[in-house]
DNA sequence: TTTATATTTGACTACGCGGTCAAGAACTGA
DNA sequence: TCAGTTCTTGACCGCGTAGTCAAATATAAA
């Protein structure tokens, strides 16, 4: 019936990703997306109607990705503080590039202010999500006795998580891993009854 | 021997740092200085050469003066967890519009991405400072048996540096200051012998 | 009053941005 | 082969940006 597109949709949108990732929304242009990815603007548009578009897209994808590792190495572990560990792990990146960029939720967040509904409805599936991780995790060692009880699951899961943020905005200024992984071990550690 | 300046210097930055602290570096323009401050471009930059250094001075007054309100607010107290209590509540602002915006030099570590020196230098002085002062509560607080000893000062010190970093970024997104400070004093709660 | 110096003012430049348009190219079903 | 539809391509538009220029203006020293 029509032309065939000529691009894997898909395999495009990831480029996107890396882009706004490393850049934020305002600071990435369409010509570094056609540059990246090879596709000119008019067929972006063609897919995702705009720029912004294209972001959203690109930070869901982020967003899932993210979660599937992260409940992928929750569910690995048993133990209730090795869980935590494990996600404490999950939340941090290997490699010095990624930890450089931080974490694209965050980064939107905190470039868009809350100002955005959208932007402001992944930021809070993420963390929602990770905290759920956290909870569960948590009541489970509150259980076993291994964590200390004299505190809500729900409170310490949203210090753990406060925690978390704060090392990944210390991973993209520049801290080194071990430090932010630090910072984490501490914050668990204190959890221990 | 030359026509004076018909503007307050200071009493400009001080403006220009209200609009760098609200809306960032890149999201400001001159329009909006100008705007706000009533004074003509050409003037600003008869004073600061440039947009960026304009940037850099606001945030160095920014540092100043939020060191200033929280080493008076530590000095106030005497018990060292009393003297957490009033760093963490010193970190937070009480007006909503302040919060929504969030730590200025926080914001900028995010927009900037610590791939700029002078901004990561500004920031490098508010963590150190902020962690001095907290890391001084704390060693008493250990002297005293107050705070858990089982930990070093320094790591403590950053441990609750970082979850004050976290609640700084919970304020920005959107979160009540009963949220944030909620999960600052479950922060310095599991400090406790 | 004159002169040197600095400030003010608004017009101006060059550029990059997101987004649009129109024409040509490629594919499929008839 | 042809018609219909979508994709691709590069030129284009209007706008807002940071920064510059030069003329007009105000002050204080000589």
């Amino acid at each position: 019936m029509s032309r065939p597109r000529e691009f894997d949709a898909d395999a495009v949108l990831r480029q996107c990703m890396d882009v706004f990732w490393a850049k934020g929304f305002h600071a990435t242009s369409y010509e570094d997306l056609t540059r990246t990815t090879q596709v000119k603007k008019q067929s972006l548009y063609g897919v995702f109607k705009n720029k912004r578009e294209l972001f959203l897209k690109s930070l869901a994808l982020y967003r899932e990705e993210n979660l599937a590792i992260l409940e992928a190495k929750a569910a690995g572990e048993t133990l209730p503080l090795r869980r935590l560990e494990a996600i404490c792990e999950g939340v941090l990146y290997a490699d010095e590039a990624a930890r450089q960029r931080g974490c694209m939720v965050i980064n939107s967040a905190l470039e868009f202010g809350g100002e955005d509904a959208d932007v402001n409805r992944e930021i809070a599936q993420m963390a929602q999500r990770t905290e759920a991780l956290i909870e569960e995790a948590i009541r489970e060692g509150q259980a076993q006795g291994t964590i200390a009880s004299r505190f809500g699951s729900r409170e310490l899961a949203v210090y753990l998580g406060n925690a978390i943020n704060g090392a990944k905005m210390m991973e993209k200024s520049g801290a080194s891993r071990e430090e932010a992984a630090g910072v984490l071990r501490t914050s668990i550690a204190l959890l221990e009854a």
